[in-house]
RNA sequence: GGGCGAUUAGCGCAGUGGUAGCGCACUUCGUUCACACCGAAGGGGUCACUGGUUCGAACCCAGUAUCGCCCACCA
């Protein structure tokens, strides 16, 4: 059989560049990546791909990550799964806020009114420009289908296959309807409540912010030994990095073990500068080691505050503000016209200043035991902000998540055990997360750009929310602005009106958004029948940062609204890191982005980069290893050529494969198929690449190089040559797919029909050879090398002929060889080659011409 | 303080009981004959340390050290 494909035609001179724009559009037109919604459940493979924060920045980490996920995705596409592979951007928030006040110059202030005319300047001016919520939230919904639109650019490009239909955002009216009525079921099932309590506050932002938002920073402060007074005029001196807060001290705490206090506990002191009586009281939390072993508890300095005071009913005293600055009224408590007259000095001022005051106004009594002593020491931050948190009473929302209930922590924590983890050593983190929650999730939040809480108060005669009683809007009128809607049953003209009624002001946490991910892009209760096929997904790729918070979250959404983990299986990724080992991140400065790698090595290199970072490990950048993939991709080109120009053909696939060396070389290519497609179940791309790559550089050094000649020429030998050629290059194209989609498309293109990445994924039983002897590619290959390695020393010329090989080997071996001399003589040009038998290691001695 | 991970060639990383590997970098040689974004042949490692188990340990066990991450009540 001769090559008759029409469909072959080899490019002269095969190149990688515009490879991406040719395929990108294609993939495009021909809707390669389309999600079959036929399919039914068990033959669908659904992922929760992680919807960037479309105020950000794509950086190296992106594509890393984003990878990954796009292998398996791949890999199952070719399975014969239907894939559904939806892709969200994450655009309501504090960040997309942050980034229109910079991009825009301009602030939201809610005392504005709406200016249907406003057109932000072209630049951001040096002031910024005050504008109504609605203008503002306008930009914001403008800048982030800017940004949007750059993303899909970049993940287009990188190749990644995404079915682009299923485009959501999570400030979209879907999300945000999905958003409201899953809070509403939570609060029709008890789930979710509002309370008033101290709260983390951010003064800079003015939000309140959950516990899974802190994160700790070292900061200088200075503890302040402070002299309290027994009513004898006995001083008990406390250390306190917070003398600040002594006008809203509560009481004083020791350990009940510590005798040093054990007299004191159920007396009283005084406090200084205030004269406010407090009780001495004893706690196990209160630490003997730390300052004088006696702290003053305050409303509230921190958290351990917060626990002293609920567990010991002590009274508020609170005098921050949620500006960060000491409240006008002094708590009621201070009395004394001395201790109200000091008290006028700090009102109004800030966190910082008043410290300073309260230091002056204690040395000057005599209070001051002796100067500060610097130390540094955590503070809490919110993770976004630039000041420390504060602790104010406010009215928040919050959801049962187990931080405040043993039995739903425990079933949080059996949902952590039932998910599969990759890699396994994640689910500690889940785990020693949710043993360590302190409350329940806040998730209200004092923003502007985000899904608001559809709820409206009833205001009584005197104006005052009810707020046990919200009025709840029907599911069907989702999603409501309570800010512009009104409830059944109202009038406008009754808004903040005693009698009347009031829209909660706030937004919810963008997790409380996030968390629904399965369900927005599910199309929940919008597309029952979508929802039925996709919904619990198989994957929910993320990174390790974020189990606290979007993993958690959603797990806990998904128990709630379905008793149901969202997913089989969470896909954790590792960090890029640079190269001298620090996180990359936008604050440090040394992040890579991604759009000059790819246009100079190429969306494949950079893929092959990232699919070499096994799953969940963190890996340093360096550039110097997308060359790596780089040369493999015009490997691949060039070797294809190569084969294929020997007139192997797709129809030459059918022809009978006789040659042991093509047998063998089709049997160990079996093996790389059995363990490729293991790897890739278990979600292991690196694993599936390595093995695959091995082989076809062998194949492309040894294989072809053997068989070139043979296959070049007529009869069942060459007729075997390219069967075999044929069969591998499809093969080898097919295995490389999900890593390297734009060079195999390329080169499948030449001479088979249809997308690489719908064809089938190879089956070794297709390959393997019934009669076949292993080691005649193994025993071919030490062959040509010897005699490479000869010519190597004699440092001739590859092509150089040969005038004798003689091969002395043990007698199976040298059987084995037998069957492959034709072909290694044919390789090394070598003119006569005789073979020897005897028990020795292989010798090969090669007479150069 | 609790938890988790890492430590293998100059650098980046594979390797989980059977003769230490890959890529980059390095050395030498080789381009009309698929590929210079190339090929061939080389050099280079007490597998962090100390014990133990085993016929045999980079691998299993115990401990130590260093680095990193997560969590924890900031006096």
């Amino acid at each position: 059989m001769t090559s008759t494909s029409p469909s072959t035609a080899l490019p002269e001179n095969p190149t990688l560049d515009g490879v991406e724009a040719k395929m990108v559009s294609r993939w495009a037109k021909e809707r390669t990546y389309a999600f079959d919604r036929s399919a039914e459940r068990a033959n669908v493979f659904a992922i929760d791909t992680p919807p960037p924060t479309a105020s950000g920045s794509l950086h190296v980490g992106h594509v890393f990550s984003y990878t990954h996920t796009d292998t398996i995705a791949r890999f199952w596409r070719m399975r014969g799964k239907s894939v559904f592979y939806p892709i969200g951007w994450d655009d309501n928030g504090l960040p997309t806020e942050r980034r229109v006040q910079n991009y825009y110059g301009v602030r939201c202030d809610p005392s504005v009114a709406y200016d249907p005319s406003f057109e932000p300047p072209e630049k951001p001016g040096k002031q910024e420009i005050p504008i109504s919520r609605r203008n503002f939230i306008d930009l914001c919904h403008e800048l982030t289908l800017i940004d949007e639109r750059t993303f899909e650019d970049l993940f287009r490009t990188l190749g990644m296959s995404f079915d682009w239909d299923y485009q959501y955002r999570t400030i979209d009216d879907d999300s945000r309807a999905t958003s409201q009525k899953a809070f509403l079921r939570n609060v029709s099932r008890g789930e979710a409540y509002n309370q008033q309590a101290p709260t983390l506050w951010d003064i800079t932002f003015r939000t309140a912010v959950a516990q899974a938002e802190l994160e700790e920073r070292e900061r200088p402060g200075a503890y302040h030994r402070i002299a309290f007074a027994r009513p004898n005029g006995d001083p008990v001196v406390i250390d306190t990095t917070r003398p600040e807060l002594l006008a809203a001290c509560v009481a004083l705490v020791a350990h009940p073990s510590d005798e040093r206090y054990q007299r004191l506990f159920g007396s009283t002191v005084t406090t200084p500068l205030f004269g406010v009586e407090v009780p001495v009281l004893a706690h196990e939390l209160a630490d003997p080691q730390k300052g004088s072993g006696i702290a003053m508890i305050c409303t509230w300095g921190d958290t351990t505050d917060v626990t002293w005071w609920r567990e010991l009913n002590l009274p508020t005293r609170a005098i921050i503000g949620r500006e960060g600055r000491v409240v006008a009224e002094p708590p009621e408590v201070i009395t004394s016209a001395e201790g109200r007259e000091r008290y006028s000095q700090l009102a109004g001022k800030t966190v910082f200043a008043a410290k300073e005051l309260v230091v002056q106004m204690l040395r000057e009594c005599g209070a001051l035991e002796s100067e500060p002593r610097p130390i540094n020491h955590p503070v809490k931050f919110y993770e976004r902000g630039e000041r420390p948190l504060e602790i104010v009473s406010t009215r928040q929302w919050y959801v049962r998540n187990g931080g405040r209930d043993s039995e739903i922590r425990d079933r949080m924590l059996a949902r952590g055990e039932e998910l599969e983890w990759i890699p396994a050593h994640m689910r500690h983190r889940y785990a020693n997360w949710v043993q360590g929650l302190a409350g329940d999730w806040l998730i209200s939040r004092q923003r502007y750009f985000g899904i608001a809480l559809p709820l409206w108060y009833r205001l009584d005669a005197d104006g005052e929310p009810q707020y046990d009683t919200p009025i709840i809007p029907a599911e069907a009128s989702l999603p409501i602005d309570p800010a512009s809607d009104v409830p059944p049953g109202f009038e406008q003209s009754q808004r903040d009106q005693p009698g009347g009624f009031a829209g909660d002001p706030d937004v919810m946490d963008t997790w409380a958004t996030s968390s629904l991910t399965p369900y927005i892009a599910s199309r929940w209760e919008r597309d029952p029948d979508l929802f039925d096929r996709v919904f619990p997904m198989d994957l929910r790729p993320q990174g390790h940062d974020i189990i606290r918070t979007w993993l958690f979250s959603t797990v806990v959404r998904a128990d709630l609204e379905s008793g149901t983990l969202p997913w089989k299986t969470a896909g954790v990724s590792g960090w890029i890191l640079d190269p001298d080992r620090k996180k990359m991140s936008k604050s440090k400065g040394n992040t890579v982005t991604p759009i000059g790698l790819l246009s100079e090595y190429g969306s494949d290199a950079v893929r092959h980069w990232a699919a070499s970072g096994r799953p969940g490990t963190d890996i340093a950048f360096d550039p110097q290893q997308m060359k790596i993939g780089r040369r493999l991709a015009t490997k691949l080109l060039n070797a294809s050529k190569f084969a294929l120009g020997t007139g192997a053909s797709a129809d030459d696939a059918t022809n009978p494969v006789t040659e042991p060396l093509d047998r063998a070389m089709l049997s160990a290519l079996a093996d790389v198929v059995e363990a490729a497609t293991r790897a890739f179940e278990q979600f292991n791309y690196t694993v599936a690449l390595e093995r695959t790559e091995t082989f076809f550089w062998s194949f492309c050094d040894n294989y072809v190089e053997l068989v070139k000649a043979r296959a070049y020429g007529e009869g069942t030998g060459a007729e075997s040559a390219r069967s075999a050629l044929s069969q591998a290059l499809s093969v080898i194209l097919r295995l490389f797919a999900p890593i390297i989609p734009f060079v195999t498309e390329e080169v499948w293109s030449w001479w088979q029909d249809g997308s690489v990445h719908l064809q089938n994924w190879p089956q070794s039983d297709e390959l393997r050879q019934s009669t076949v002897d292993p080691r005649a590619l193994p025993v071919a290959i030490e062959a040509i090398a010897a005699i490479r390695k000869a010519k190597s020393e004699a440092k001739v010329k590859g092509s150089a002929e040969v005038a004798g090989v003689v091969a002395t080997l043990p007698a199976d071996r040298a059987d084995v060889l037998r069957l492959v001399q034709d072909d290694v003589a044919a390789a090394g040009r070598a003119s006569t080659f005789t073979i020897n038998e005897a028990d020795i290691e292989p010798q090969y001695v090669i007479e150069l011409v």
